[in-house]
DNA sequence: GATGAATGAGCTTTCATTCAT
DNA sequence: AATGAATGAAAGCTCATTCAT
């Protein structure tokens, strides 16, 4: 029993790659089971339909997010201090499991078809928009950040991030990727900072 | 011959939409065809494969908001006032051409393989990315901007702005859009002013 | 328009063929267009999946039937020679168009699940069913036949006719089927008839 | 050994229960065994194929009738009461247990492929069969029967009884199946009687 | 005897693209 | 220019059967 859900997690982990790499739709299931070396008709024994598999790849993502930005809540430091683990959180994330932000800046968040039924409004990145709400409603509670709409300031943080990591993996980016947390850390400060 | 440049503005107009609301993969030939009153034969004497009709969408949305943001350049207000009219004109043409910025958004950002060849890098967006980075250049020159790498304060921008219509198109603001320019205009000043 | 029409009801008698042969499962959409002598995919521009080409086929049945059961009804005879036109008619066509009558027992009576969207109760048999409903009541207004319980008659009459042609498929039959008209005629108008 | 026989017993019967509901081809092992909470694999240390089970069903069927047909042939009744017993037996077969009858009707009539291999020509109905000719014979011998085809009169006994059942599993009958007893034992008697 | 993960062939269906008309 | 029938490769998914445990 614990094997099983040991094996429906390696096989999200190696779907949630490839999907991330090529794409949902380019991504077949004989291309997932492949690359797991296992048949695709087996695939079907932990998954019923691609689409779930994909489901559970988000939510696995959030939940892994989720688990560092917690710690960072969890921390007595600064807004200031806790904008900049979050950005080198996310930079760290998109640099070592690239696979992670990838398959939610293009999977998740354009193939929204495949979550309709599932994971309809944010219900599958739950747990990950809840801990950035923590983080915005300390920091105002504390008067280190403006009291603003939340999605004012959500929208700013999780667009630049994301937008940044897209042009990382465009390769527009001259230098390294975390070369920018600081400075990013400080425009987002500016704009949320009291 | 200047007929069939018009014919196939109109059809590029068409695949616009239909790649928009469906997705690349979701949205076939036929299917694009039809939304014009054409046969899909036909369709292939104005354009060779699917690639190439998404590719000339891009560019199309691409010198679609370069021409008005060259507007914005072109007149005499102040960064903090050029700021408020792009994110105006983005958010207008969300509302009322939301197509042009879905396209952006969920196809061009997510299929990357569809553009890779014949769009490498940012030359199809190459147009709208030239008018924000003279946006950006004024502004610093006149020293009402922060003299900072150009793509920290690009990834500001787009994503944020990127950011905030995926939010209303998945329906999670709660006000209309317009009605939170002046506080994203003022975040966005807030990062990127002196 | 026209050739379009009459390439539908090629496939129809094509697939009703196959289909009374081998079965609704057995036969596959590649079999089916590979005896048309198209491809697969082709078959898909003339019909929306392999049920609606199963549904088409007992329309084509039930009106091939009812036809030749409405001439049986529009002339001047007794109902004891029309019993016997109508039992001629239906082992001639189990004896010339053998995947007629085997279609209508073995695809359309015994899977009704591919029936049950469009084909609901007899929708797809009416016009046959009707031309039985008319013998039937013409003969029991010219006192003919004894009034009793339309399925009870209709039971008897079709399922008998069934019960024979099954036999004679499974060549259990010592002679050949047309032999047997005289006697099946009298047992029919014996159970039938005043 | 003897407990092995009782299991396969059980199976058949779950297996046919299946069968006549879903149809062979919608009848999957998994659901077979699930349904009588055993898993896939060890149905194969019974029976060692799809196949073999259904055609061990229909035996069973053939059995289970042949059974109660038999004490209504060693009954001191006439032919016309007989007559009467089997429908009754026939149809209170289909009210009680409707498997039997359906799988009759629906799988081995009509998937033949599926007993060609070991259930050739009727062997595996024998035994029903052989009774319904004793019936018949004794009826000639009697002179309670006309002397016919025993085909011609087999044909209309069982092909009337499937039709019946068969409207009655279409709910087409106005009314309970019992209530027709009385007229279709009138029907067939006055078919096949001298 | 019992399990259920694993296989792999085969299914229906889709669709970009071609081409005779 | 225009049509849409035709192709054929590939997709997601199912399932009888096997076999290591």
């Amino acid at each position: 029993m614990e094997e099983k859900r040991d094996r429906k997690i390696q096989i999200v982990v190696g779907a949630l790659k490839l999907f991330a790499e090529k794409g949902y739709y380019r991504s077949t299931i004989p291309d997932i089971a492949g690359s797991l070396g296992m048949s695709s008709g087996n695939l079907y024994n932990y998954f019923h339909s691609k689409e779930e598999l994909a489901q559970e790849a988000i939510r696995y993502i959030s939940s892994y997010l989720a688990i560092r930005i917690r710690e960072v809540n969890e921390s007595k430091k600064s807004s200031r201090e806790k904008i900049e683990d979050i950005v080198r959180i996310y930079f760290e994330t998109a640099r070592d499991e690239p696979q992670m932000i990838d398959f939610f800046l293009r999977v998740y968040l354009s193939n929204r078809e495949v979550f309709s039924d599932g994971c309809e409004g944010m219900v599958c990145v739950n747990e990950f928009i809840t801990e950035i709400m923590i983080f915005f409603e300390e920091g105002v509670a504390n008067e280190e950040l403006r009291n603003q709409d939340f999605f004012t300031a959500f929208g700013l943080f999780m667009g630049y991030l994301g937008g940044m990591v897209f042009l990382y993996g465009e390769r527009m980016l001259p230098k390294a990727l975390e070369s920018y947390i600081e400075d990013i850390s400080e425009n987002i400060y500016r704009a949320l900072g009291v």
